[in-house]
RNA sequence: GGGCGAAUGGCGGAACUGGUAGACGCGUUGGACUCAAAAUCCAAUAGUAGCAAUACUGUGAGAGUUCGAUUCUCUCUUUGCCCA
């Protein structure tokens, strides 16, 4: 008997895809369209196993929908600009567009080795002018728009290296490719006013029924809105400051006030410029890093003022001001209150400076002389110690009654604060899509005129420079504008600003005026499914979200605000890591399992350490080249197994036992179909037999209803289920009337997991351009018999077979014959019988 | 520290709106084929007792609601992710 050639079967189908182009795909107004998006890939190299589920997942859905005779938009384009490129190219003095586009060549046929059912007509690469132009022409209309605007903002500055990191390149407060010691630097740059949008992105969120919810959550959280107040504190001391501003979220507690703390960067720090001591302070915040956990984690110091702030509600209470190193300027006013009796960043604060600690909120399980002891309390309670707010219940009632208070005596009036700060764009990058701004001697903006665009990346630059390398390309940055002379910007864009509107692209990935028609986005959006890694919950979601709106300010273009009407997080692809006896990581090919012991396989008498299965990352070398899996098993069986060892949406082992039987499952649906057709060619008079009939029935409805819920992994066990099923019964002598017709239904269904080995197949009974997915009949799902379940005292005692709808009389009649029920009946008295139709009944008896 | 999830055989995992727990796969065991092995095929496989029919126990732990709980409620334990 044959075996199943994969190496020929896939190569023909994905050549046959590709001449007919099969999954091109235009507007065509009476049909219903859907699109179906992945996130697109970094072009690093090669594809890894991540990419093969989540393209996986897409192709599934977007092969489905086209049965279901949607019109399925179902694209790929490349996220080209970015930092790797650029560092490749300098290590390899290349040209980062020609290692990117090498890249992009090889991951495409990998993608295709796939069978991806993808329009590549509409490929899209970031780095291409094509693509970067349109990108700058938003730029322009934001900026005008006045959703774009330049401020100074400190940023983490490598002096090895020139040039900015971002926080998660900053370890241990140094750079993470230099080790140099990271400064805080003030810089211009550009930034998109997201933060005017906070409201409407939180409201939004209510709409996206089809997005997981721990998803909304984590934006929610991250747009962060709370209600507080904004309080002027009268301040008394040696200094030209009558009054200083500040934002709380707990004016309750201004009762338990005791100092009050200022960033460094607060605009009274100018009276403290030449002040040595508060310069060395100065130096030292600096150190301590700006993110919200190093703060929270590492040691509170502060710097005291003369300053006196007097407590609004109390005006007999001054307590002093500092400036203190867990304040930021960029959250309320660069100014908090502090109460350490109920804050523990205060509390920290408040011992080290030997600062009272006034308890003004107790828990409702203590007495009204509570006191706070070894650390804040910043629960529930009632308030106490706070003259007229004594009583109010903390915080539900009482912040809003302090508020209350507060604004009727006008010392201070509610506030809605948002976490959500603007979004930084600039980057001291060459590998990025260039801002389109010059700038004159004063440093005046002038936005290049559009006649102008694009602004060109150069190319064969010196990338061996310190610093921007833009920046040092003298005739580059020189421009006329209307005569006038100007220096370019050299800061390139955020790559987080290409993918936020990729996909708008792909519904008009060719014209040419302009980065979309209306027509193709009328028709197109919103991406009806959304697929990818959670990683990318918050920003690049996030940035989506307010892109689309930022593109249809002010001039209604179209009415679509959100991009991604449901969303798909996938879980990862995860192995075993192995380290040898001198701790070094092994690859998994390095390594061979004997008598159940894991050894190296170049050297069997060295015992490996097995760690725990982690994400495959390159660092820990747990990976497995999808390419080499590929090669061995072929696509649709790699498709089969990503998909079927977990649900979609948690992550996967990584399993060579499983891969293999993925393998052996193609061959063995491979000798079911040589089976079949034997079994259609000799029996040519067949009666009829419904129990195929019945059987294709239920599969269809099995897998329909399992691919509308992403049960991808109970897709796989249905395929196995029906194969059992039928090698059975053609095994079973059984006739091969209607057999045909069911088993077409059934590769159909199969079709979407394994495309190859399905076409192949099908192709051998009819015309593969035009299938339909199979409809199921609902009332054949039912049987004539059904399987009662027989309990005694709520304990299952029998299941019985009797026939559909029989009522409890007449069970209890079989019931009471049956041996083994009746047993359990024997000479006890019946209480009560709850009887469920066609399911269970459960008969109570006296013990 | 806060938020959100998760916990089911040796393993990955199924189980509709509360109604047969363990589908399907892996692994393991036994058997067939073979000189032998691989491949393939057949059978068994939650635990305990039993030749068996069957009985008892069992979905992280403990309680609760219910005729009935993997599913709902509460407390706890462990663990993952996100924010800090």
């Amino acid at each position: 008997m044959s075996r199943y050639n994969f190496k020929l079967i896939e190569k023909k189908w994905q050549n046959h895809w590709d001449e007919n182009e099969s999954f091109k795909c235009n507007i065509l107004p009476k049909k219903k369209k859907y699109y179906c998006l992945e996130m697109f890939p970094y072009p690093s190299g090669k594809i890894h196993m991540g990419h093969v589920r989540n393209y996986t997942i897409g192709d599934v859905l977007s092969r489905y929908k086209t049965l279901q005779g949607f019109n399925v938009l179902h694209p790929m384009g490349w996220d080209a600009f970015g930092m790797p490129a650029e560092n490749a190219a300098k290590e390899n003095n290349l040209d980062p567009k020609d290692w990117t586009n090498s890249n992009i060549n090889m991951m495409k046929n990998q993608l295709k080795s796939l069978g991806l059912s993808i329009d590549w007509n509409r490929e899209i690469s970031t780095c291409s002018e094509d693509y970067y132009k349109h990108q700058q022409t938003f730029f322009l209309e934001l900026l005008e728009k006045k959703l774009v605007y330049r401020k100074e903002n400190y940023v983490n500055w490598d002096p090895v290296d020139q040039t900015v990191l971002a926080n998660e390149q900053v370890i241990d407060g140094r750079g993470w490719r230099s080790g140099a010691v990271v400064e805080r630097k003030k810089l211009n740059q550009w930034f998109f006013k997201i933060s005017k949008f906070s409201q409407d992105l939180l409201d939004g969120l209510e709409q996206l029924n089809n997005w997981p919810n721990k998803v909304k959550i984590m934006q929610k959280n991250w747009i962060g809105k709370s209600f507080g107040c904004e309080i002027d504190f009268k301040i008394e001391g040696n200094l030209p400051v009558k009054s200083i501003k500040c934002f709380t979220t707990r004016p309750d507690t201004l009762f338990g006030f005791s100092f009050l703390a200022l960033s460094v960067d607060h605009e009274i720090s100018k009276f403290f410029e030449k002040d040595e001591a508060f310069l060395k302070f100065k130096e030292d915040c600096s150190k301590t890093g700006t993110t919200e956990e190093a703060i929270a984690v590492g040691e509170k110091i502060g710097f005291k003022t003369n300053l006196l702030a007097i407590n609004p509600l109390n005006p007999d209470q001054k307590v002093p001001v500092y400036f203190a190193n867990f304040v930021l300027m960029d959250y309320g006013f660069g100014a908090v209150f502090g109460c350490p009796a109920h804050d523990q960043r205060d509390f920290d604060f408040a011992k080290k400076y030997d600062l009272e600690i006034n308890t003004v909120v107790k828990p409702h399980s203590e007495s009204n002389d509570y006191k706070v002891k070894n650390e804040a309390y910043a629960g529930p309670g009632i308030i106490i110690n706070s003259k007229f707010l004594d009583g109010f219940e903390a915080p539900k009632n009482s912040i809003e009654e302090t508020i209350k208070i507060l604004e009727e005596k006008n010392l201070g009036k509610k506030q809605i604060n948002y976490r959500l700060k603007d979004w930084g764009v600039s980057r001291q990058r060459y590998w990025g899509c260039p801002i389109p701004v010059a700038y004159d001697k004063k440093g005046e903006v002038y936005p290049i005129p559009k006649s102008m665009l694009p602004v060109k990346l150069p190319e064969n630059i010196n990338l061996n420079v310190k610093g921007n390398p833009l920046d040092q390309l003298k005739e580059w940055k020189e421009i006329i504008i209307d005569g006038k002379k100007l220096t370019r910007e050299t800061d390139t864009l955020d790559t987080f600003v290409c993918s936020s509107w990729y996909y708008v692209r792909f519904c008009s990935p060719k014209e040419q005026s302009y980065g979309y028609t209306k027509e193709d986005i009328d028709y197109w959006m919103p991406v009806d499914q959304y697929i990818g890694g959670v990683e990318h919950a918050i920003l690049h979601l996030l940035y989506s979200r307010f892109f689309m709106r930022a593109l249809n300010y002010e001039n209604k273009n179209f009415n679509i605000f959100e991009p991604f009407k449901s969303l798909f997080t996938q879980g990862m692809v995860c192995h075993e890591t192995y380290k040898d006896r001198n701790n070094n990581w092994l690859s998994p090919d390095e390594v061979e399992k004997i008598n159940n012991k894991y050894v190296k396989k170049n050297n069997q008498n060295e015992i490996v350490t097995v760690g725990p299965s982690e994400s495959m990352s390159k660092s820990k070398k747990n990976v497995i080249d999808p390419e080499f899996i590929i090669k061995n098993y072929g696509a649709d069986a790699v498709r089969l197994f990503i998909l079927s060892d977990s649900p979609p949406e948690k992550d996967v082992q990584w399993s060579e036992q499983g891969m293999v039987s993925s393998y052996k499952f193609i061959q063995k649906l491979w000798t079911l179909h040589i089976e079949i057709k034997k079994k259609l060619a000799e029996d040519i008079n067949g009666g009829s037999n419904k129990e195929i009939d019945k059987f294709t029935n239920e599969v269809i409805s099995k897998i329909t209803t399992n691919l509308e819920k992403f049960n991808y992994n109970v897709i796989i066990a249905n395929m196995y289920e029906t194969y059992n099923f039928l090698i059975k019964y053609i095994r079973q002598n059984a006739n091969a009337s209607n057999l045909k017709d069911n088993y077409k239904k059934i590769l159909i269904c199969f079709s979407p997991i394994i495309p190859h080995f399905a076409s192949e197949c099908l192709s051998e009974f009819t015309e593969i351009q035009n299938l339909k997915w199979p409809e199921y009949d609902e009332t054949l799902l039912e049987k004539e018999e059904v399987s009662f379940v027989i309990q005694i005292n709520g304990k299952k005692r029998a299941i019985l077979n009797v026939k559909k709808d029989i009522d409890q009389t007449n069970l209890l009649e079989i019931v009471k014959k049956d041996k083994v029920t009746n047993k359990h009946l024997k000479e006890k008295k019946i209480n009560k019988i709850i009887f469920v139709q066609n399911r269970l009944m459960n008969i109570l008896v006296n013990e």
